[in-house]
RNA sequence: GCGGGCGUGAUGGAAUGGUAGACAUAAGAGACUUAAAAUCUCUGGGCCCUAGGCCGUGUGGGUUCGAGUCCCACCGCCCGCACCA
């Protein structure tokens, strides 16, 4: 018996793929375009499952789309800068740039062994200078378009990599990376005008139609969007300087339920009543306090009475005392507000500990309400509040703002969650900042004619910190400005600016400026981008605002504001653990290949010993729950790979990588390559019935395995793909038909195992390459059959079913449907109340 | 706390409001074989003795001729954000 041979075949096909350059993109307006491209890896060096699965599937849709006519773009990269190279030199002693690169000729070894249909000419690495010079120049063009400025701020401080996190890259408190508790630290630093697109890149998320629901909330939330009121209060008893004290507020028509006025710790005014050492001891401590869950579940409400009272703008005999609170945030609005105890929870529960007035000025029904240990946020009416009383919560807002502005105290304002992005690190593996710093100049953008500034190949790694920093030369320049001897700006960008514009790059690789309009304006947008959901704030949301950027200062088109027109997320690979204990009964981890199943249970191949399994989670080296793609490969071929890791589950949702799951792949795959072979075997007359059968479950086969792909349901066209060989293997048609039934599986099995689906298309004595071939297409009038059986509820349960003409008059069924056996002893004699008939669904007799 | 999602056989999962469990895996039985592997056939939600029937999509209600699907409440799990005024 015949058997394929991936081991042989995979290799030989892409090769033949590679040698007529059938995945290079050109443009051409004869055809429609497809940009489809893949989160790009970060090169580890070692390929993933998790790739597999990744990349399976975007070469699906560039396949598909391929075969549908499309002038396809597949393009592929390296996210090349980053921590794990540094961290990799200093345990090893190897340069960052020349372990990059050994990874990356690894990796891209490994990529080739998957058969993914890439455009390879496009490839470049984030760390190579011809790509990062661009980022540099497209730095200066943001510098000049004010896009990038420099500031002094409190920053996120990680220990362990001694570098800056932005606000999205700190993850309950810890650095996104080392885990560490991140640390505020004051440092001046480079930031991207990101605020400046708050509005736009918030509203333009409606436009994302085909983005998932659940990207688009995120960044939503993220940018968080409220409409309120900034007001002064006038101050008594303050430091000079402070005669007024600026709150923000949402709830502008609480204002008559202020029972006190809150400052962060952080708040000018508290730093300035330090020279109080009580109140220098206070701040202190908020400032210690965690961010963690835990640190703010558990975090009282604490304050400080400073002694400096508020008037009430509307009464100017109440006056408000002003407290230091522990629970107040420096960088959201003023960092000041005013308490509102009955409204809301936190004031509430700071309200009781102090002993300060709870008036409840929101009533569910109208009525005199009070407040006891829960805050009152729903709707309401206005009581207790002078002017407003008997208002709703939205027409006091509006009174209570009108008043403000008329009386010049302060005016509504929108205030947005998202910050600027700070993108100075003090890493030596990154995009040098292109900035020069100059005695008599001071900060000095360097001459684009300069670019890119290099990084230094000889650096060191003995001692924590930035070895850009300590170099010997590297620091040394003349200022672009006035040619005196000055320093280099040590500092290099977040890698998340690397891949912010990659996708722009990918057109025109080549350019000698960051983008060539003429490629991005054919190639872009991308039209479908493949990726983790873990990047559904970081990368997407940069990524947003990079491309308005590059709008704005000429780098691309206008249409490009939204660079990926369609975003699917996929699933992690998982597996299950395997642990034993230790002699004081901690967990040991084995990974898969150490385990054998040995009768009644799990064991440890060495030793015998019964082995706990765990929950399937998602493959970590800490868990050693990690299948090697590259055995499975050499054991199957990346075909069984591809096909296993779509078959069983949605591709958006996690899956669990097995043994046998992975062998059935593979022995179906076998099954096929039999079938094609066999087929030439088969009787060369068959019945014409069969014959007529066979080619309807093809055009059936046609259809729904193009809207599985369609619909990004790969499990879905998988499944129908096994109907489909099923079917087939069971048909008495003959040779020839068997045959062209065979051509067709070949043709809707390529787009995920292209090496088999090559082998038998050449088997079979097809033209050409099946990678080249047209996608089949379906007569719909072939997916319709003649006669239609029909289910006949009685009562909504089924009961009987009957097989009518396809079109039959809906009188005529519901006769033949009263004429069923089942239904006449239902019945007993009497009319049914109801009659009711879905053509070509349903019938239901309702008694 | 706020926001979002999900609960279907032993398992992964199918199912435009219209025959629940497609397709696959595990398991069981059988065929072929000296034997094993490979391959093929059958069984494959639960219950009742069968024809056949009853029950069944987390729980309880509701809408409907008809609900896994829509609505309400509850329980459980997962994800995101988190003292954002």
């Amino acid at each position: 018996m015949t058997r394929y041979n991936a081991r042989v075949s995979e290799p030989k096909w892409q090769k033949a793929w590679d040698e007529a350059q059938v995945f290079q993109a050109k443009p051409d307006d004869s055809r429609p375009k497809y940009y489809v491209l893949e989160m790009f890896p970060y090169p580890s060096g070692k390929l993933h499952i998790g790739h597999v699965r990744n990349y399976a599937m975007g070469d699906i849709i560039a396949r598909y789309k391929r075969a549908q006519g499309f002038n396809v773009f597949h393009p592929m990269g390296w996210d090349a800068f980053g921590m794990p190279a540094e961290n990799a030199a200093m345990a090893n002693n190897a340069l960052p740039g020349v372990w990059t690169h050994k990874n990356i000729a690894e990796m891209k070894e490994q990529f080739a062994a998957l058969g993914l249909s890439l455009d390879w000419s496009h490839e470049f690495a984030t760390c190579d200078p011809e790509y990062y010079g661009h980022q540099q120049a497209l730095f200066l063009d943001f510098l000049d378009a004010g896009l990038a400025y420099r500031k002094s701020a409190s920053v996120n401080w990680d220990p362990v990599d001694m570098t800056v996190l932005a606000n999205e890259q700190v993850v309950d408190g810890k650095g996104w990376r080392s885990g560490a508790v991140v640390e505020r630290k004051e440092l001046t630093q480079w930031f991207f005008k990101i605020s400046d697109y708050s509005d736009e890149l918030l509203d333009a998320l409606d436009g994302l139609k085909n983005w998932p629901d659940k990207v688009r909330l995120m960044q939503a939330n993220w940018i968080g969007k409220s409409q309120g009121l900034q007001f002064s209060f006038e101050t008594k008893n303050a430091p000079k300087g402070f005669e007024a004290l600026e709150v923000y507020t949402t709830r502008p028509d609480t204002l008559f339920g202020a029972s006190f006025a809150g400052i962060s710790a952080d708040h000018p005014l508290a730093k300035a009543l330090e020279s109080d050492p009580k109140i220098a001891a206070f701040n202190a401590e908020c400032r210690r306090t965690g961010t963690s869950a835990e640190a703010l579940e558990t975090a009282e409400k604490l304050g400080y009475d400073t002694g400096i009272t508020v008037v009430h703008p509307f009464d100017p005999a109440k006056t408000l005392p002003v407290y230091i609170a522990n629970f107040i945030l420096m960088g959201y609005g003023t960092g000041a507000v005013f308490g509102c105890p009955a409204h809301d929870q936190r004031d509430l529960d700071f309200a009781r500990k102090y002993g300060l007035e709870v008036r409840a000025v929101v009533s569910p029904d109208g009525a005199d309400f009070s407040v006891q240990n829960e805050a009152f946020t729903d709707d309401g009416t206005l009581i207790n509040s002078d002017f407003l009383n008997g208002l709703s919560i939205d027409a006091a807002k509006i009174e209570v703002i009108k008043r403000i502005d008329a009386a010049n105290m302060g005016a509504g304002k929108t205030v947005f969650r998202l910050r600027d992005w700070g993108i100075s690190r003090q890493r030596y593996w990154g995009c040098p900042i292109p900035v020069v710093h100059c005695d008599a100049c001071g900060i000095v953008p360097e001459n684009k004619e300069n670019l890119p500034i290099i990084l230094p190949e000889d650096v060191s790694f003995d001692k924590p910190g930035n070895p850009l920093d300590r170099h010997p030369t590297w620091r040394n320049c003349a200022c672009p400005k006035c040619g005196t001897d000055a320093r280099r700006e040590t500092d290099t960008m977040d890698t998340f600016v690397d891949s912010s514009w990659y996708y722009a790059r990918f057109p025109s690789s080549d350019a000698d400026t960051p983008t060539n309009l003429a490629d991005a304006d054919y190639w872009m947008n991308v039209d479908q981008y493949i990726g983790g959901v873990e990047h559904a704030i970081l990368h997407l949301l940069y990524s947003r605002f990079f491309a308005r950027a590059m709008i704005k200062t000429g780098h691309l088109p206008d249409k490009c504001s939204e660079p990926f027109n369609a975003l699917f997320n996929q699933g992690m690979v998982c597996h299950e653990t395997y642990s034993t204990l230790d002699d004081k009964g901690r967990p040991v981890w084995h990974s898969p290949d150490e385990i054998v199943v040995d009768g009644d249970g799990y064991k440890l191949r060495e030793t015998g010993e019964a082995i706990t399994i765990g929950p399937s989670i998602k493959m970590s080296k800490s868990k050693r729950n990690v299948v090697d793609p590259l055995e499975q490969i050499e054991q199957y071929g990346a075909d069984t790979a591809r096909w296993f890791t779509l078959s069983d589950s949605p591709p958006e949702r996690d899956i669990e990588w097995t043994t046998s799951g992975a062998e059935a792949a593979w022995k179906h795959l076998q099954r096929v390559w039999r079938m094609a072979v066999e087929t030439d075997d088969s009787a060369a007359e068959g019945s014409s019935d069969a014959a007529l059968t066979l080619e309807k479950t093809t055009h059936r086969a046609i259809a729904d395995v193009t809207a599985g792909i369609e619909g990004f349901a790969f499990n879905k066209a998988i499944a129908k793909l096994y109907e489909f060989t099923n079917a087939l293997q069971k048909s008495k048609a003959g040779k020839a038909e068997k045959q062209a039934a065979m051509r067709v599986m070949t043709q809707l099995m390529h787009p995920i195992t292209p090496h088999l689906a090559e082998e038998i298309w050449a088997l079979m004595g097809a033209k050409g390459m099946v990678t080249t071939a047209p996608w089949p297409d379906f007569d719909p009038a072939m997916l319709v059959d003649d006669s239609i059986t029909m289910p006949i509820q009685i009562n909504g349960k089924r009961r009987s079913e009957i097989t009518i003409p396809k079109d039959l008059p809906k009188s005529e069924v519901e006769k033949l449907a009263l004429a069923d056996n089942a239904v006449i002893k239902a019945l007993a004699g009497n009319a049914p109340k109801k009659l009711i008939v879905v053509p070509g669904r349903i019938i239901n007799v309702v008694i």
